[in-house]
DNA sequence: TGGTATGTTCCAAA
DNA sequence: TTTTGGAACATACC
């Protein structure tokens, strides 16, 4: 469920009941997932209250008084459940108690979201790479992060210490609409290509905020963007800009979607026929 | 039964 | 040194 539109819809999701609150209590059922360990997090939140309830790439951010932080990374299949009286939540791996008497359940299936206890946010999160939807993100940011490497486009596009907040669908989705094959070196990129990209990367991330998020199967349900899909998980259908066949490949043990005829492998030629202009490598 | 899965990390190999 | 491949984490679904 979880790259940047969905983490945060969470966020929206969640904000307003947990603004204010009290931490009450804190139970993990899976200690494996909470960092650094249970009884170091117990000890720092528990009567703290909840003053902001943030995003930073795919991390949720508790911020408490008195300068303490909570992190929730979702990985693949981690939620956030209020308890209900009488419904079972499943797959519950840690209980926030706060102090209104509300219950937030940490759900995750396959155990591999992380909870995270932090003095030092900027310390925690040192290392993820530039905030997508933020005035920092700009054609030259970009540029720096591609073209200072020779890697294939899309594994760079999700490495998150270069670019937080990606994930495999909406790395799809970008390159679909910028016209860039998943495999072409990053640093092979015209301007133009460029360009292209990041307004492709914030339209599609935008308007994946827009529909809450993308709900593809019983991980998180509620959001559209999966009606917006243009590759991904459509190999086999018609491209609804030329009508070639999607094709799904493997890149980086990803499953990977693309149109070949609107992803060509190589740059496509400009209008007069002449290959797109190459940039000189740093 | 086997293959796949919206993520990240670690190690080995190229 | 940089980049890539594979395994691991753990579970559910088709």
């Amino acid at each position: 469920m979880p790259e940047l539109p969905e983490v945060e819809s969470v966020v929206r999701a969640h904000r307003d009941k947990l603004i204010g609150r009290r931490i009450a209590a804190f139970e993990s059922l899976w200690p494996r997932q909470v960092s650094p360990d249970v009884a170091s997090l117990r000890e720092g939140v528990c009567g703290r209250r909840i003053e902001a309830v943030s995003r930073r790439g795919k991390f949720i951010v508790l911020s408490l008084d008195g300068g303490a932080f909570v992190l929730v990374h979702l990985r693949m299949s981690g939620r956030f459940e209020w308890e209900e009286n009488g419904a079972e939540a499943s797959h519950v791996r840690a209980i926030f108690s706060l102090d209104d008497g509300r219950r937030l359940l940490f759900c995750d299936a396959r155990k591999f979201g992380r909870i995270i206890y932090t003095r030092d946010l900027s310390a925690t999160t040192a290392r993820l790479g530039v905030e997508l939807l933020s005035r920092a993100f700009t054609p030259e940011c970009l540029s720096d992060v591609l073209r200072r490497r020779a890697r294939r486009i899309k594994p760079l596009l999700l490495d998150q210490t270069q670019i937080a907040g990606l994930g495999n669908i909406y790395t799809d989705e970008s390159l679909f609409r910028a016209g860039i094959h998943p495999l072409r070196r990053s640093d092979s990129l015209s301007d133009a290509e460029l360009a292209r990209l990041r307004a492709a990367i914030r339209a599609v991330l935008r308007e994946g905020i827009r529909r809450n998020g993308a709900s593809i199967d019983w991980v998180y349900p509620g959001g559209s963007m999966q009606e917006a899909f243009r590759v991904y998980g459509r190999a086999g259908e018609a491209c609804d800009a030329c009508g070639e066949r999607i094709v799904s490949i493997r890149v980086g043990q990803r499953g990977t979607h693309l149109c070949p005829r609107c992803q060509p492998r190589q740059p496509r030629r400009t209008p007069r026929g002449r290959l797109s202009t190459r940039r000189r490598r740093r």
